[in-house]
RNA sequence: GGGCGCUUAGCUCAGUUGGUUUAGAGCGUCUGGUUUACACCCAGAAGGUCGGGGGUUCGACUCCCUCAGCGCCCA
């Protein structure tokens, strides 16, 4: 059967990509081969493929099949997150949609309906990278909330609260008070409005005088606590030590002294707030102020709010700015313009208000993740750069925050005794839970009815943490045999984006639960942006349908598409154009194998000497390459890998090589010539194959009839070998000759079908074996040595040595000499600037020898140059 | 506000302890080419005072300072 002009990747990729899971060529068992093992980054229930996902896919399969191929027991292990908030911002917006309020269900219920979802959609994002081909060991899928992984996360809680490593606290959230719910960051839009800023007067106790504020906000003046000025600030210096009494309320409240405050805005002045905004809490538990919340759930105002109990807040600031101002407090008020945080949900402004949280101190659980990254390196992040960033966040480091008002996740196991809210026991279950109340109250007919577990689940990175350990069940079971032989992993390929939400935290529970890192590199790639720079979203619709591009270009395509944009750490440009680059060389490739394909063999024939001259030299240059190529890999240039791979076989491989070996249209191959180059071909399928798997393997299977287990997805990587170096430096002297050819050809519209002669001036001494090679390439009838120029030819140099090509018709003597003077001047230039550096006594005692040396040998070489173009010169004249 | 990073050819980027022919690649552009694998192709060419200024050095794209512009992260 004829082939295709085209290499058509829709036929071919689901073949073997079948074919590959039929063989089980992805599933790995533990064995005595050394693990190379890679847990992918989980991509969420909620999630379909996106170009993120593709990049770091991509990488990840790039990395487990060059694993494999080098024979290793390549483990790649797939699976999902549960994402708390995303998933449950879902499953309410499908049953509102529904016109179920969340609310009016009970958890149970609620749960059930995230599971459907999760049941639904989960898996839709791992069928997805099939396609992208990624070898999976799709035996392994595992899942945040499976009951091992679910288990391990409850666990973990309990032991590290059990060490005494989680405690309660509050942090300010942002609440709707409309929704009645706590929004994330994520869900607020921040409107600029109109409002007052007030300046109200705080007298002095026992003193005459007044200090003035400015807020925005006189309402909150129920909660002060307060009153913070800057410690260098002269307007107040005698105000240290003293009290201040909180109009209409009457209490009396410290002034207390911190340079946050600003000297600029308003009076310099600051009341202080801490129930109410983040940055009061922060001074308030410097300085270990008191806190009063005066609000309701709905932000209308509770008892601390006086006679405004029950009002709303925008009411009741009103309302009291106007009784400050009947009873003299009130200044002046002036229009102010400020930033004000809605909800994304009900447009209700977001009030900041205290919450009861789940901690983890992190102080002690970071140290050995420094140590790990910044002092032995025993893991590497790549690129390097990110290290200050890790560094800055691991040595700043404060206690997480680990609880979710949310109901999907993992229910922090914590179970309350009766009404109160500090009286608790922290356990693995509902048994073990009431055992430890009974022991801890004394009172033994205590029964389940009266625990009530906490409501809140655990952050889902709280899961996340652990994924290199639970996905082989190395929490609930540290010494099975899956875990040691598998754990610690090799790579981790995600964005940097969760450098700190993800990766140092696994690098900390790994040292906390095994003493261990949990892998030795994180490849960090860049964001995915669009060709205009922006970031890819939903909401901006700039994203490519993943899975279309595939449709258009092939998994190879888009792969190598992705990949050659993608310099390590940097964010990429992505454009479909780089895809269809992908497309064509996949194409070429194909192409490649058309044409060794359609030879046929003639046994009499002997291998001619251009052949052998071009095989031996392909040898070396691939064994060059192959050596840049693992050396970009050990770096995680991937793109550079993939690039040096590509100009291999594109330049090398089809442009210099096949048209080196072709056979005369009409005429036959020889057999070892067809088997080398065969043979060299595999060793490029064999480099491809990471980065294009599947045309690597189509074309592989058609060139022998292959065994299963000759698969190209499970065969070995290229052998290194020691080559000649000299070789390819040889064969590149003669490429620039046969660019000169050309060059001369093209300035003279000199077909390639027409045959030239051509003579040298061999100054260089060059080595006559690749004479046949130029006659070849440049169509060359007649190849003569000659001791000096040619009369009415026209001629090139390359080095020092000079070329003539012999022409029927007139030499444009003006013309040439113009050329050559050029070339004169440019080397002038070069020269003066060499000599520049010689001349430097500076230079030549204190450069080292080599570099004086290779300064000395671009002299000598600048001077014979210029010496053979001076002679060419006069022989025009 | 704090931290990190970026600025090299029209575009996207390399440039690996400061010295490898007065800066490299891919794409794009331009010129020429199609009976003999591929127009998803072949051959060739043009294109940069390395963001501005200052400094260190025999020597700076590379190190330091400064100015300008841009980006990311802040639990």
């Amino acid at each position: 059967m004829a082939l295709a002009t085209k290499y058509n990747a829709k036929e071919v990729e689901d073949k073997w990509y079948q074919f590959w899971l039929d063989q089980g060529f992805f599933n790995s068992e533990v064995n005595d081969k050394p693990a190379y093992t890679i847990v992918i980054p989980p991509p969420n229930v909620t999630g379909i493929l996106h170009m993120g996902h593709m990049l770091n896919n991509t990488i990840q399969d790039v990395l487990i099949r060059r694993a494999r191929l080098q024979g290793f027991n390549a483990c790649w292990v797939p699976g999902t997150d549960h994402a708390s908030i995303a998933t449950e911002a879902k499953v309410v917006a499908k049953l509102k949609a529904e016109g179920i309020d969340k609310s009016s269900i009970s958890r149970d219920e609620f749960l059930k309906h995230a599971w459907d979802w999760t049941h639904n959609y989960g898996g839709k994002i791992l069928d997805q990278l099939k396609k992208l081909g990624a070898s999976c060991d799709w035996n392994r899928v595992k899942f945040t909330m499976d009951e091992d992984l679910y288990t391990s996360v409850i666990h973990s809680f309990v032991d590290l609260y059990e060490k005494g490593k989680i405690y309660r606290g509050h942090r300010m959230v942002n609440w709707d008070p409309e929704a009645k719910t706590t929004l994330s960051d994520e869900e607020i839009i921040y409107q600029e409005k109109n409002g007052n800023l007030y300046y109200i007067n705080y007298p002095i106790e026992g003193s005459e005088e007044c200090l003035t504020i400015a807020t925005t906000r006189p309402e909150t003046i129920f909660g002060d606590t307060a009153i913070c000025i800057h410690p260098e600030d002269e307007r107040y210096q005698h105000l240290k030590g003293k009290h201040a009494v909180v109009p209409v309320v009457g209490r009396k409240i410290p002034i207390i002294q911190d340079e946050y405050v600003d000297l600029e805005f308003g009076t310099g002045c600051l009341k202080v707030t801490p129930a109410h905004d983040e940055n009061d809490k922060n001074l308030g538990d410097k300085h270990q102020l008191e806190v009063i919340d005066i609000f309701n759930e709905d932000a209308s105002l509770n008892a601390f709010g006086l006679h405004y109990q029950g009002q709303d807040r925008f009411e009741a600031r009103k309302a009291f700015a106007n009784e400050l101002k009947e009873k003299g407090f009130l200044v002046k008020t002036e229009n102010h313009l400020n930033k004000v945080g809605t909800s994304e949900r009900t447009g209700a402004v977001i009030e900041p208000r205290l919450s009861d949280q789940w901690f983890l101190t992190m102080q002690d659980l970071a140290q050995p993740a420094i140590d790990a990254v910044l002092k032995d390196e025993t893991i590497k992040l790549f690129p390097k750069k990110f290290e200050n960033t890790y560094k800055h966040w691991m040595e700043n480091i404060r206690d997480w925050n680990i609880s979710r008002q949310l109901w999907w996740g993992h229910r922090i196991p914590a179970w309350y005794i009766g009404e109160g809210k500090n009286e608790f026991v922290v356990a693995k279950n509902e048994e073990e839970a009431l055992a430890k109340a009974i022991e801890k109250t004394g009172n033994s007919s205590l029964s389940l009815a009266e625990l009530h577990q906490e409501e809140d689940v655990l952050d889902t990175w709280f899961s996340s943490w652990l994924w290199p350990m639970s996905v082989f069940n190395g929490i609930n079971e540290p010494e099975n045999e899956e875990f040691k032989y598998y754990y610690p992993t090799k790579d981790l390929v995600t964005g940097p984006d969760i450098l700190f939400f993800w990766v140092a935290r696994m690098i900390m529970a790994g040292y906390e639960y095994t003493e261990q890192k949990p892998f030795e590199n994180v490849y960090l790639t860049g964001l995915v942006r669009d060709k205009q720079g922006r970031k890819m979203s939903k909401s901006l619709g700039n994203s490519p349908d993943a899975l279309q591009l595939i449709e258009d270009f092939g998994a190879d395509g888009v792969r190598v598409g992705l990949l050659l944009s993608n310099a390590a750490g940097n964010d990429l440009l992505f454009d479909e154009a780089l895809c269809q680059q992908g497309k064509g060389f996949a194409n070429k490739i194909w192409n490649a194998f058309r044409l060794i394909k359609g030879w046929e063999v003639d046994e009499n024939l002997s291998t001619p000497s251009y052949a052998k001259a071009g095989l031996d030299w392909y040898a070396s240059r691939f064994q060059q390459v192959l050596e840049e190529v693992d050396d970009h890999f050990s770096k995680y240039r991937i793109s550079d890998a993939l690039m040096a791979s590509y100009k291999l076989v594109w330049d090398d491989f089809c442009s210099w090589l096949l048209e080196i070996i072709k056979p005369n249209y009409g005429e036959k191959i020889d057999a070892i010539t067809l088997q080398q180059v065969i043979s060299l071909f595999e060793d490029n399928l064999k480099l491809l194959h990471p980065f294009m798997p599947f045309v690597t393997e189509e074309i592989w299977q058609h060139i022998a009839e292959r065994n299963q287990e000759e698969a190209l997805v499970v065969n070995q990587w290229p052998v290194k070998k020691s080559y000649q170096k000299a070789k390819t430096k040889t064969f590149d002297f003669m490429k620039e000759v046969v660019s000169g050819i050309r060059n001369v050809r093209k300035e003279k519209n000199i077909s390639f079908k027409d045959s030239i002669d051509l003579f040298v001036i061999n100054n260089e001494n060059q080595t006559k074996e690749l004479d046949d090679l130029i006659k070849k390439l440049g169509n060359i009838t007649k190849l003569t040595y000659s001791d000096t120029s040619v009369e009415g030819a026209l001629s090139y140099r390359v080095g020092a040595n000079e070329y003539f090509i012999p022409l029927k018709g007139a030499i444009n003597i003006e013309e040439e000499i113009e050329k050559i003077n050029e070339e004169i001047k440019y080397l002038k230039g070069f020269l003066n600037s060499v000599e520049k550096k010689l001349g430097n006594e500076r230079f030549v005692n204190n450069a080292p020898e080599q570099v004086v040396a290779l300064e000395k040998k671009k002299k000598s070489d600048a001077l014979a140059k210029l010496k053979t173009l001076e002679i060419s010169l006069k022989s025009l004249a």
